[in-house]
DNA sequence: ATACATTGCTACGTTTTTAGTAGCAAGTGA
DNA sequence: TCACTTGCTACTAAAAACGTAGCAATGTAT
């Protein structure tokens, strides 16, 4: 880098999630999702209700303990709920997995690029 | 009980990619993106570059050696690329910002009514 | 030039999170 | 009853992230 360092200004306060005082809405939701296998959670219950061990199949190496985790965080976000037959989107889940599942097609398209 | 536990290591065969058994390009990306400060970072260089303090500085409790890690997986994704004034988003990057900005107005809402 | 500040980044010890496995209580069915 | 499945907890080992120090390169003020 051999410009000069001029500090941007910032449109967005930055801001830090955990350790922090502002709760940006987004970093607050990447908080939450940006975990392992949380998003994948969502997008494996997204066509239907998912029983535990269907979601730890679903999440090949997620551990029971760490599935459990997930779980309950999402749930306590309102996120998904328990179903009789399973866990089940929440009508908020069912909301954010609309928008998340546009990266499925681009994600074809990126990871056979990589390639 | 702390006795010895036989540690079989068991090799399922299956792609490789981290932690993500299945080889689904969304779980490929899941794997990528979900994990902390991939999409932060990924959200504070959408309107521009960031030098690296910028980007520590925005997610708040990153430490400069997770950050580097995050920057380097970024950028060997092909999302991100070394500019002269810091880091900026590749073509791809672009992309995938495009179809996760959705995420930041649903997020007001959540949050919102969370409270 | 000299001194000091800033930046990108690495090193490394500590703390937190996840992986991996065992196992148990409750439910099902034979 | 027994065998089997399911949801989940317990626990240790491994991996990841935190937090701080610090270094080389460059910028800047004196």
């Amino acid at each position: 880098m051999t410009e000069k360092r001029a500090t941007p200004k910032l449109p967005k306060p930055g801001v830090p999630v955990r350790g922090s005082k502002s709760g940006q809405p987004i970093m607050v939701l990447f908080d939450l999702i940006g975990r392992r296998w949380s998003m994948g959670v969502l997008w494996n219950l997204s066509d239907g209700n998912r029983t535990f061990r269907d979601l730890q199949e679903r999440c090949g190496s997620a551990s029971p303990s760490v599935l459990n985790t997930r779980l309950k965080e999402l749930r306590a976000a309102g996120l998904i709920y328990n179903a009789d037959n399973g866990y089940a989107l929440t009508e908020d889940g069912r909301q954010l997995f609309d928008r998340l599942e546009p990266l499925g097609d681009w994600a074809m398209d990126w990871v056979e690029k990589l390639r």
